[in-house]
RNA sequence: GCCCGAGUGGCGGAAUUGGUAGACGCGUUGGACUUAAAAUCCAAUUGGUAUCUAAAUACCAGUGCCGGUUCGAGUCCGGCCUCGGGUACCA
């Protein structure tokens, strides 16, 4: 018996592989190259979850569909190690992070082997290895050169139950994106990016990028850019204008309507503009403000609150006094943290007014069949002096150009995107190149690299609150190199985006000494031409990489101005299909209505359990509405699928088959270990398809002669679908092509070897391991790695007949089949459409005033 | 609320530019092989109606809902509904 065997299969080409150095990114420069890159995992203790597998076999089959295309490929992998849960395992159990990483590590890397994917394993990196973070050190001092990193005292997210501060990206409704502990804001010293000197370029390179859609709408929504206008409010009664207050609008053409200002509770000027009379209950506001969390100032916070400080200022425009009020609805941390508040214009300023009963002036005239409240849209100015009568945007030109003239304000650009706070109170992660003398930060000099982590025997905080590093006494003290006085290093570490910044240059040339990439090998490999990773990561990592590419490319240390020309992301997978009916007191309750029920009992019923019936799913046999989905891969949900299972099952050629045929890469798509039978019987069809299972060797029908012209064209028509799936990602359609083959070919009484060979070849990247030995069986030496990808003929699939379906009154009524060369005859083929028996009935019973004929297309016949 | 994306059989999904809706796979049903089972192979499988049964054929309806454009709409346009993702006092 020698039928399918996976897993001997699969041991014995990986192993060759890794033998023979199979994929070892090729040293030459003489071909066009393709550079294919996964975005590195995290590698977590739990090992791959069968989400992982789908990037990766998609960027797989992509790299050796190029190697075979001619291209050489540069496929490499990486580990992001740095990380909070390692050091959170750190503090539970004392293990060094070091060890854990180095065995999950380990774990993955096993994982991925298994899966058969053909990255150079000699260009391995790892985040955590001093040759590595010793270059992350680097790039930052470009950064501190450049003035783009500094110090400053700043309110940060601090999550108390980390003990750590956190970017805002990490904040999610007010809590921690990891963990989901609550985050308040607590000004510390902390190290920063100027991301925002960057803005305007991050959002134009976007433009050029090959990118999804909306990853580069939450891009452009991030960075929020948005034009309008500066303006000096002058303060009631005081003659010096330096003491203005200064707001930002997008909406300058309003300002005849700005009956008040608000100022955010942190805002400079509170002091100096709150009266006496005022003073207590503003300071009781803010007290109360500051010890808002970001949750309870949005969420929880529907209610508008305020105070009215007791000063007023001067509106421009009109030369009226306006009160000025505190409300912690301004934001401190976006534009001037002061409003002009137009309520006629504005929602949230309509509120507050009403609220606290302050006048409301329309200044753009709404619609007669208007019924809301403040109207934001476009209209004719009205009360409002010399901009009367004009649209929104002429408005805002002549009003900008007035305030300009008064010197009273000027046009302005404000952004969404604050500076990127870049220091985290934690062990794991990079050290910066910073000490600090005399009180004063200093850069370390480049042949100081790397500073290296140093060893502490416990992972938390001091007492005092300072860094896992501020243990590390010895290391801490220090001298400066340079003048030999006394310094301290920086107890900080870099948060765990840092080392993911740039990691794709790396793989160009890993061992290189002299900076963080060899010049020659980015002049060849840039960009990344297929980036493939999860959708969570389209504003964080991508922004920052992005950011850190061009200040790189301005440092002339790359070539192009974007680090990735194309992305994709793979759609998540869910766990299996889910029927859950509910129970209250034994008895059944609709879906819908147990929601609104205490003490329903939830129960799982299998598929035989459940039926549908028009729109919904029932308990069978009855009208209980159940809930029908799949959900989120979970431990706590218990559906985690674990891919080591799947191979074990099936082997990797079956799994790397199934997350492709499963649907489209980029879409959501729920897991059915039963459909992975179906990819599975497909290779023991193909198997069976060239191999006698008795005997083990090649059937008899596997022949040298040549293949029949109807052999031909059911392989070309294959070749031709999967070549043109694989550049368009459509992996599901490709492998469904191959499994119209084989299922053709099994009919067929001989096998020629030059089709089958083609065939092998088609299916290799998607399943490389079967292919391998078939390709072996069938008489290579040399693995299928490198040859060369069949090439379509169309004339292959030109049939002697064309089949034209007919139409009436855009209802099909029959076909007909004319022979090759009459096939763009209207005349011919439309006489042979009328005389179809079913045709001709129709025609018989009425008129016939219209005639379409599309060549090789359709034939539709309108009849009144 | 706002910005994206998606709704097609029992299920995953297919339909390159408007041109035979449901490819391919799962599941289900029937059959072949087998002492039996597994495996494998063959056939059927959107719903409905009609022709005596079967085979077969024909017809009607059908791609979330309502309307439109067109000889022809899953595909284009307008208006909704539902689900998923992102974001949210950003002035």
């Amino acid at each position: 018996m020698s039928s399918y065997n996976p897993e001997k299969i699969e041991s014995k080409w990986q192993q060759y592989w890794q033998s023979e150095k199979t994929f070892k990114t090729p040293e030459s420069r003489d071909k066009p190259k393709y550079y294919v890159l996964d975005m590195f995992p995290y590698p977590s203790g739990s090992g791959l979850h069968v989400g992982h597998p789908e990037g990766y076999t998609a960027t797989d089959i992509l790299a050796r569909y190029k190697r075979m295309k001619g291209f050489n490929v540069l496929h490499p992998i990486g580990w992001d190690a740095f990380g909070l849960p390692a050091e959170q395992y750190a503090v539970k159990t004392g293990t060094h992070p070091r060890d854990t990483t180095k065995r999950n590590i380990n774990r993955f890397r096993e994982q991925l082997q298994s899966l058969g994917f053909s990255y150079d394993w000699n260009r391995e990196i790892n985040t955590t290895d001093p040759d590595y973070y010793k270059w992350t050190q680097w790039i930052f001092l470009k950064l501190y050169e450049k003035g783009l990193a500094y110090e400053d005292d700043v309110p940060v997210n601090w999550c108390p139950e980390l003990g750590t501060v956190l970017a805002n990206e990490e904040v999610i409704d007010g809590r921690s994106e990891v963990g989901g502990f609550p985050v308040v804001k607590k000004p510390m010293r902390q190290w920063v990016l100027k991301i925002t000197e960057y803005a305007d370029r991050l959002l134009e390179g976007l433009e050029d990028l090959d990118w999804p859609q909306s990853t580069k709408d939450m891009q452009r929504n991030w960075i929020g850019k948005s034009i309008g206008a500066e303006i000096d409010f002058e303060l009631a009664g005081e003659t010096d204008s330096s003491a203005a207050i200064k707001v930002f609008t997008t909406r300058p053409d309003t300002i005849f309507g700005a009956t008040y200002m608000v100022l955010a509770p942190e805002h400079d000027l509170v002091d100096h503009i709150t009266t006496v009379d005022q003073r207590e209950a503003v300071e009781r506001y803010r007290e109360e403000a500051a010890q808002k969390s970001d949750l309870e100032r949005t969420e929880l916070s529907k209610e508008k609150t305020g105070v009215f400080t007791g000063g007023y200022a001067v509106n421009p425009a009109n030369g009226e006094e306006i009160p000025v009020w505190v409300a912690d609805y301004v934001l401190a941390t976006y534009g001037t943290g002061a409003i002009m508040a137009v309520p006629g214009q504005d929602e949230r300023d309509w509120e507050f007014a009403e609220k606290f009963d302050l006048p409301i002036v329309r200044t753009v005239q709404p619609p007669e069949d208007f019924e809301g409240k403040a109207y934001t849209k476009e209209g004719k100015t009205i009360n409002s002096g010399f901009l009367n009568g004009l649209n929104v945007e002429e408005a805002k030109q002549k009003i900008i150009a007035w305030l300009e003239e008064q010197e009273a304000g000027k046009k302005a650009i404000n952004y969404k995107l604050r500076d990127w706070l870049f220091s985290r109170q934690r062990y794991w992660g990079e050290p910066f190149p910073i000490i600090h003398v005399d009180g004063e930060p200093k850069p370390l000099d480049e042949d100081q690299l790397p500073v290296t982590l140093p060893e502490v025997e416990d992972f938390e905080p001091t007492e005092e609150g300072d860094p896992p590093l501020a243990r590390a006494e010895d290391w801490v003290k220090t001298t400066d190199p340079e003048t030999g006085k006394p310094a301290v290093r920086e107890t900080n570490t870099m948060p765990q985006w840092a080392g993911s910044c740039w990691y794709y240059l790396r793989f160009m040339s890993p061992e290189f000494e002299e900076g963080p990439v060899d010049p020659k090998a980015e002049s060849y490999w840039s960009p990344v031409d297929m980036y493939v990773g999860g959708a969570e990561h389209s504003v964080l990592h991508l922004l920052y990489a992005r950011f850190w590419h061009k200040v790189l490319y301005d440092c002339g240390l790359v070539s192009t101005s974007e680090p990735f020309q194309r992305l994709v992301h793979q759609g998540m997978i869910l766990g299996e299909m889910e029927y859950t009916g509910y129970k209250k007191e034994g008895k059944w309750v609709s879906a819908g209505e147990a929601e609104e029920m205490d003490d329903v009992e939830r129960l799982n019923l299998d598929e035989d359990q459940v039926e549908k019936k028009e729109d919904y799913f029932v308990v069978r046999g009855t009208d209980i509405k159940i809930d029908a989905k799949a959900h989120k891969m979970s431990k706590s949900r218990g559906n985690v699928v674990n891919p080591d299972d799947v191979i074990d099952r099936y082997g990797a050629d079956s799994m790397r088959l199934y997350e492709m045929f499963m649907g489209p890469l980029e879409q959501v798509k729920p897991w059915s270990t039963k459909d992975v039978d179906g990819v599975y019987r497909f290779l023991n069809r193909v198997w069976r398809l060239m191999i006698d299972e008795d005997s083990g060797e090649l059937k008899d029908s596997v022949t040298d002669g040549d293949p029949s012209r109807e052999q031909l064209k059911v392989l070309h028509e294959c070749i031709r679908k999967v070549t043109g799936d694989i550049d368009d990602l459509s992996f599901n359609t490709a492998i469904s092509a191959m499994m119209i083959f084989v299922n053709d070919a099994n009919k067929w009484e001989s096998h020629p070897k030059p089709v089958l060979e083609r065939f092998v070849k088609l299916l290799s990247p998607f399943a490389p391991h079967i292919a391998e030995e078939l390709w072996q069986r069938l008489g290579h030496e040399e693995s299928i790695a490198y040859t060369e990808w069949p090439e379509f003929k169309e004339e292959y699939l030109i049939s002697d007949t064309q089949m034209y379906p007919i139409q009436v009154n855009g209802k099909v009524r029959g076909e007909i089949h004319v022979p090759r060369e009459k096939a763009g005859d209207k005349e011919y083929v439309l006489a042979e459409a009328k005389a179809v028996e079913n045709v001709a009935k129709y025609l018989d019973d009425g008129n016939l005033v219209k005639e379409i004929f599309v060549p090789e297309r359709i034939v539709n016949l309108v009849v009144k």
